[in-house]
DNA sequence: AACAATCGCAACCGCAGTCCC
DNA sequence: AGGGACTGCGGTTGCGATTGT
């Protein structure tokens, strides 16, 4: 379970983390914040690195993490959500309050990675198509050639169809920087026609990697519909 | 009971993105 | 503009615990 512990190249701690330094860091923390990750073991008396500190605090001593089993519903959640964004664990864990990513993730390899592909050998050709082309990219890397058109031509007038598309765009945006990829996505995510008017701006603030790290869409109707079994498996996914 | 194989998960590593000077 | 510092993420590893033989 833990590592021996040892010291790197720098002379800091490496392995299993003690009570004792757990109750430095979370004390520190506590009272001070984490201001500078990599400063911060100095000032709370560790002899760690920066890193080590953060990945403990995140991962373990944080005040809000959730421990012991996954509920049916999470379960669930995980599989959906890694059908639709591949191996984004931080932005999986994020719509599961209290799990951290590296969390998640372990559960993901030990646990549902199994049910995933038996679901994916015994599914229907549809639904395997989704799992097949998740497993092999992370993400993609040119929205003209990956992204499904049918959820371009979502209904106009459904009030959730132009933050949908916005999210298909910031996700796509998400996995590559380039301004090539900017000006091509927000060419095809073209709401012009759409009765749901949004500045230009807002859907470049929008667009920005802000969108898999912060609450979903900020209309929680919209995040709890994303969430269901009706979306990952409605003919928008269908492609 | 003893050993081997497998599992579960904390922690590490390297890389990419962002920020700041 | 570019280079260094810092942060966050995803893949991988190491090792104790558990299970199987």
């Amino acid at each position: 379970m833990a590592r021996t512990p040892g010291r790197d190249k720098n002379g800091m701690k490496k392995g299993t983390w003690t009570p004792e330094e757990d109750k430095k860091l979370k004390d520190y923390v506590s009272q001070y914040g984490f201001w500078n990750w990599r400063k911060l073991p100095k000032y709370a008396g560790l002899s760690r690195c920066g890193k080590s500190c953060r990945l403990r605090w995140m991962n373990y001593l944080r005040p809000d993490i959730k421990r012991g089993n996954y509920t049916k519903e999470e379960e669930d959640t995980i599989v959906r959500l890694q059908a639709l964004l591949g191996n984004k664990w931080s932005a999986i864990a994020s719509k599961l309050p209290g799990r951290t990513d590296n969390e998640v993730k372990n559960h993901w390899h030990t646990n549902l990675k199994k049910r995933s592909s038996q679901n994916t050998s015994s599914a229907s050709p549809q639904e395997a198509t989704i799992n097949h082309s998740c497993d092999h990219e992370v993400g993609p890397k040119n929205i003209s050639e990956t992204t499904p058109n049918n959820i371009l031509d979502l209904p106009i007038n459904c009030p959730m169809t132009h933050q949908i598309k916005e999210g298909f765009a910031s996700l796509h945006l998400s996995s590559s920087s380039s301004e090539t990829s900017l000006s091509t996505c927000t060419e095809i995510a073209d709401f012009s026609n759409t009765e749901c008017e949004v500045s230009h701006d807002t859907y470049i603030a929008e667009s920005s990697g802000r969108f898999w790290t912060e609450p979903f869409i900020t209309d929680n109707n919209i995040e709890s519909w994303l969430l269901q079994d009706e979306w990952l498996f409605s003919p928008v996914f269908l492609y």
